[in-house]
DNA sequence: CGCCCAGTTGCAAACGGATCGCAATTAGAG
DNA sequence: CTCTAATTGCGATCCGTTTGCAACTGGGCG
C-alpha cells in the first residue's frame, strides 16, 4: 500500500516534470511512507538514514518544489516550524497534542460548511482555510 | 473609550505587581489604541512614535509578561510572525485577507459547538484553538 | 551511445525574527 | 531617602530558512 502512495508521488514528479535525482528520489519515498507530519529536520534525519549526504537545503528545496505543484501541503503549527503531509485528496484538520505534539486528522463536514456560510455574510470567498484543536486527552471520565 | 480600554489594561498591569515604567506605560498606551493584530516590529514602530529610544528588545519582553498574565493574546499566522492583540472577553476567529493581510474578527457559536463535540468524540479536551480563514473579498456578484 | 545544458545539488554564507547575557538604570515598597 | 529586585538598552547569539555559486547530472536529442 505504501507501494502504491510512492508510485503516485513519483509518477506525478514525472508527469510535472521534475528530474528524479538521487536525492530526490530518496526524499519522495520518505514523504511517500510518512504518516504523520515531520518538520524539515526530522525529514532530513529519514532521508539520511537511508542515503547519507544530502543536505537539508536540498530537502528545504524539494519540499518548496513539491509545495508548489500540490503534491505536498505546508503547514505552520504554533511552534513556527514548517511541516508537511503529502496532498490529500479532501481537506482536513488537526488535533494537536499539547504536550506530546502529536498531530490526528479529523474532518467535519459540518464545520466545513459553516466557515463556507459565514465567509459569505461577510462578502469572502474562502481561498483557504486553517483549523486546529490544541487538545490534551480527555483526562478524568 | 480608548481611554477606558487603556485605563483598565494598565491597571491590569498593576494589579498583576508589573512595574510600570516609561517603555511599558507607552507600550500599553499603543497596544490599548491598536484596532489590529500588529505584530512585533509594527509596535515597535508605534511606540517609537511616541517615545524614540524603546529598544524591541524591551518590546518583546513585555509582550511576553503581558501574554502570560493573560492580558494580550499571541497569534502566530502563516507568515509565521508573532502578532498581538488585546485578550478578547469571549474567543472570536479570524479572516485573513490574502492579498491585504487584513484580518477581521469574527466569532461563530456553532462552529464552537462543533469544535467541543467532535474533539469529545475523539477523547480529546479542547485546550485552546485556532480557526484562521483565509479569504479574498467575493468577487463577481 | 554519447553530448550537452538546464535543472539540481552541496556547501557555506547570509538572513530575519526572536532570545539572551550583562551592566546600568529605576520603580516603588519600606 | 534608601535599598533591592525588576526592568532596560545594547550587542551578541540563536535557530530555522533561504540564497549565491561553482560543481554535478538527468535525460532529451542527435
Amino acid at each position: 500500500m505504501t507501494r502504491a502512495k510512492q508510485k503516485t508521488l513519483l509518477e506525478a514528479c514525472r508527469q510535472q516534470g521534475l528530474r528524479i535525482t538521487g536525492p530526490r528520489r530518496v526524499i519522495l519515498e520518505v514523504l511517500s511512507a510518512a504518516e504523520d507530519h515531520p518538520d524539515v529536520e526530522e525529514l532530513h534525519r529519514r532521508v539520511a538514514a537511508i542515503e547519507p549526504g544530502v543536505n537539508i537545503a536540498t530537502v528545504y528545496r524539494t519540499m518548496t518544489k513539491l509545495t508548489e505543484q500540490g503534491l505536498i501541503e505546508r503547514h505552520v503549527f504554533e511552534d513556527g516550524r514548517l511541516r508537511f503531509e503529502r496532498a490529500p485528496e479532501v481537506h482536513h484538520d488537526h488535533f494537536i497534542d499539547v504536550e506530546t505534539g502529536k498531530v490526528v486528522e479529523f474532518r467535519s463536514e459540518e464545520i466545513e460548511r459553516l466557515q463556507e456560510e459565514i465567509a459569505e455574510k461577510y462578502g469572502y470567498e474562502i481561498v483557504s482555510h486553517r483549523l486546529e484543536l490544541y487538545v490534551r486527552p480527555r483526562s478524568g471520565s
